[in-house]
DNA sequence: CTTGGCACTCGTCAGGGGTGAGTGCCAAAG
DNA sequence: CTTTGGCACTCACCCCTGACGAGTGCCAAG
């Protein structure tokens, strides 16, 4: 009996923080909710909840917030899943459906998810080591540049500018694009290094280099720092938070605006400490390994093609959010997102 | 002698008030640039400028602060250009020139912007219908879902999914690759729908459904809302301006996720009616077409390749920016990015 | 373990007086 | 006609104060 209604007490908490943003106090409490018992003996157990760290008083005399801790109990232990409207059902559909290519499936979830959620919007592009190569061009745009291009088969294109020393004669040119395309195509992305050995050696002398620097590109294409690519939307709804509210909106904006801290928080979600419910990975404020971002809390997801996960998806809000319905929306729209990979 | 010295206070005003940020009197004036005249002259002065609409109080005692239209004759007649300093010139330079491929060179432009110019930063990809078609792929990702991709000669690649109602055979989708090459390489993409057609004629009616959804999808890649792309960085910036500035930071965030928006400040700049000094054009507050941007001025410049003008780019900050530096910026990178456009 | 009572803390808000920057006007001087 | 010093006036801003009230912790009784 005292430690489930200890439990429920924070739920309440949790639950008209997240609503009022304001210190809930013992006696809102019991009118809000009928929990059967006096404001006193709730300040009791919220004199205990404090001592486990669950939470916090902002000074003496207000009421008590949810701390970090308190949400991740939340989170693991107290809340329901929210099963999203369905008009919302709906509207995931439709929007989704009329994406013409890979870059409006991306850019059409990024705003989907912001406007569903209320929230920042991370979409990672399906990674290029998890996908296969389906067809490689290589053309030029003048005599001492090149373009490559790279055709995937989850729909993603990559392409590469290359500085030619000297001018490579069409022939060459013709040749070298055919042993790329034989080379490459139905490998692995990750198989590439491997593939490219040797083709080097079977070309004059005079245009090894540039035949080199196209094989460096292809190399560099598949390291890290290319591999990867997230788009971002909904920044306007940090803004919501009525005049620096716990959270500071600069350094939020600031972290991410840089490539790397969306690929940590979308990439370390897989192997976070944070429990993962569903599929969905929640990390609450201090949780989150990036700096700036210690009063935010970030829920990813993966989306797979068949049944291969290749990226993830996320939103990023204050902690003080609401985690079932957010969860919900990351949830339902990674699966979407998964559908229309493989469907088309 | 009056008309000038009251350009010369006009000039005080905008340049104090872009320092400090504050309504600036009288007295304060004369202390810090040598006018040779006493506060009460300058008061009568002020007077006049505030009579012509060139400056205003925020409340009866407070000092003056300058109004969009005191911008504006401050762009137009009183502001110097300020040089770039040999370091900037030198950042530009490099940071510019480790680029790899397009998408690398509008985001470092991105980056650069507004990094230099501490400011929000608009960058415009090479527009679609000022470039020259270098090649044309079509490859199958499955037996009914093809890729078509249109790489231009701005180094730009345009791709787009076809969904196929049938399979279309091997050869038939060879044939139709080879006639697409044949029938737009080289050619600008203004062109396309002339040079499209008929071309579905030659085909056994089976085929003709993919052929022409291949044929609509590029057709539709040419349409206006494809036509334009533009990245956008260094929003922490608006979050500067400690804490509800005149500027509320959360409309401006909410106009600049629109693609729509974006385009309008950038494309509709040429056609401004902001005077262009060194083909930068300056569309301070209201002169503004978009809602939301009213507390915000827009620099922009066209770069260009060759001599041709393929886009623009360009910053949106407060009113109260500093126009030289930010001009003399944003006119340096165009400038550099159009040499990388060409030179390559 | 629960409850009501009670003293205590402290953030918030409204009111009020003092301060100072800045203005507008005016009359006198150049 | 322009410039200047003087002067009264206006307000935003700051700081202090006191009242208020939400909320707590503790305690003794049920």
């Amino acid at each position: 009996m005292l430690e489930e209604r200890r439990l429920a007490v924070l739920r309440a908490i949790v639950e008209d923080y997240v609503a009022t943003h304001e210190p809930v106090g013992s006696k809102a409490l019991v009118e809000r909710h009928n929990l059967g018992v006096s404001p006193a003996t709730i300040r009791n157990d919220m004199a205990a909840l404090e001592d486990e760290g669950f939470i916090a008083q902002p000074h003496t005399s207000a009421g008590r917030v949810p701390t970090d801790l308190g949400y991740r109990l939340f989170v693991d232990r107290l809340s329901g899943v929210k099963p999203l409207s369905a008009p919302e059902r709906r509207a995931i559909h439709q929007f989704l459906d009329e994406a013409v290519d890979l870059d409006d499936v991306m850019s059409r979830t990024v705003r989907l998810l912001a406007q569903i959620t209320r929230q920042v919007a991370l979409v990672q592009y399906p990674s290029l080591t998890r996908s296969t190569i389906r067809h490689v061009e290589l053309v030029s745009l003048s005599t001492t540049r090149l373009i490559l291009v790279i055709i995937l088969d989850t729909g993603r294109v990559e392409q590469r500018l290359i500085e030619c020393s000297a001018p490579l004669p069409d022939a060459s040119l013709a040749d070298l694009r055919s042993r790329l395309i034989v080379a490459l195509a139905g490998k692995p992305f990750a198989s590439v290094p491997d593939a490219l050995q040797g083709i080097d050696e079977s070309f004059a002398a005079d245009d090894r280099p540039v035949v080199r620097a196209v094989i460096s590109a292809v190399l560099e294409a598949a390291t890290e720092r290319h591999d990867e690519r997230v788009v971002l939307g909904g920044t306007a709804h940090l803004a919501r938070y009525g005049e620096a509210f716990p959270i500071a909106i600069q350094p939020v904006l600031e972290a991410l605006e840089e490539q790397v801290v969306l690929l940590r928080l979308l990439g370390e979600a897989t192997a976070a400490p944070g429990v993962a419910t569903q599929g969905v990975t929640v990390r609450i404020g201090h949780e989150n390994p990036v700096e700036g971002l210690e009063a935010t809390s970030v829920i990813t997801a993966q989306y797979a093609r068949g049944d291969q996960p290749v990226a993830s998806l996320g939103v990023v809000g204050p902690t003080h959010m609401d985690y079932p319905g957010t969860m919900a929306a990351v949830h339902a729209v990674a699966r979407y997102v998964s559908r229309i990979l493989d469907e088309q």
